[in-house]
DNA sequence: TATGTATTGTTGCATTTGCAACACTTACAT
DNA sequence: ATGTAAGTGTTGCAAATGCAACAATACATA
């Protein structure tokens, strides 16, 4: 995955540091960095470590929207009810957070600089990615039954392994009901159908698919 | 909606459709455009009417990905599927696209140019938006009951009608049923509960909320 | 090692949902 | 005007799902 800065020289990115007013900010787990975004024009850029984006709804209910990694990018032109207080940024372990004000990103000696073009690239590779992942999402959770979810989702991680149709888990398996938006015990039984069935082979993290 | 060449004078916009290798083209309704994108590096813009972004899936069921209507982007960079033969991009209406090269974002005489921070401005803009339209869809395609769903899908229609707290249906029930991921016939049902309940009001398209 | 915590795995049950099949209305093209 | 397609509205029923409640592991860390 691509970093905002990368190919620019340390000595740049120390000019554009100033530029964008950048701060660099170490959170420990489970902390709401929300009110660090206040500023409409703020991005926040993932350095290490993870965050959810969370929405709370009327009846109290949480949405997970996205979970962002290392150089994954968010800010209010993104999550555009991102100020609204519903909406928070939680850290999901010891995560170091750059924010840097957007606004800059017209500032005329950035513009005039050599570095420019390399940091305008690097930003549309990352949100094109981040865009790509959302659209992988949404083929998961748009299919009606908790099979095909399945089956979709074990499907879009074999792709790249055409060969052995396997892969290995990224996540818990709760955290996979919470992705794909399905109740976990839901979920476990209908593992154990495919299973069953012979349509998949489970052991441990590893998924086999067997159709 | 922000338009791609906003604030691009006609005369720039000509040079930037040269370096950009830029083609229109007119589309009656029901074409899949999706062998106009073969080169990696294509980017298509709606300059008129609306297409629909469909994956296939390995038992032949479609599942929307996206809308698209006037001044959106497509592109292979954003679906990362966009070029399996599983992904297709239809027209719903007579639709006119322009075809550029995304790889001349680096030409060194389009970066000279006293447009290109316009462009680029105008390039995030759109593409912020879009994924802000798909972080809404994503929270309500997250809820796990129909009722859930059609009131947070409700909740953000209103959201910019505090006092009133209603709105006009954009779409057919048909599409909404679509753009919920669920059930047609059983989302009837659960509206018509809802209005049962007293929770809604519904008169042809206008809806509005009593709770 | 002990101890608490997160994760996995299972089941019964009430409820929700998708599906199929149908009638009726509206929109639109010829 | 007339036929065709698209959209709306309804219902019965079998199947899928969420929920609650529980047991058993695995895992981390004090």
């Amino acid at each position: 995955m691509k970093n905002l800065f990368a190919d620019i020289t340390d000595k740049n990115k120390e000019k554009l540091f100033k530029i964008f007013k950048a701060s660099t900010v170490k959170f420990t787990k489970g902390i709401n960095i929300i009110s660090y975004m206040d500023r409409t024009n703020t991005i926040g850029i993932v350095d290490e470590g993870s965050v959810d984006i969370l929405i709370t709804d009327y009846e109290g209910d949480i949405t997970l929207i996205d979970e962002l990694n290392q150089n994954d990018l968010f800010g209010s032109m993104i999550y555009s009810t991102v100020l609204n207080p519903e909406c928070s940024i939680i850290t999901k372990e010891n995560t170091s957070i750059t924010f840097i004000d957007y606004a800059e990103i017209t500032n005329a000696d950035f513009i005039k600089s050599e570095f420019y073009i390399t940091f305008v690239q690097n930003l549309l590779t990352i949100i094109f990615d981040q865009i790509s992942i959302k659209n992988k999402r949404i083929e998961v959770i748009s299919k009606k039954s908790i099979r095909d979810k399945l089956l979709t989702y074990f499907n879009q991680q074999t792709k790249e392994e055409a060969k052995t149709k396997s892969f290995e888990l990224t996540m818990s398996l709760s955290q996979l009901a919470s992705y794909l938006c399905i109740d976990r015990c839901a979920m476990m039984r209908e593992l154990r159908n495919l299973r069953d069935e012979g349509m998949i082979e489970k052991r441990g993290k590893k998924i086999q698919l067997l159709y």
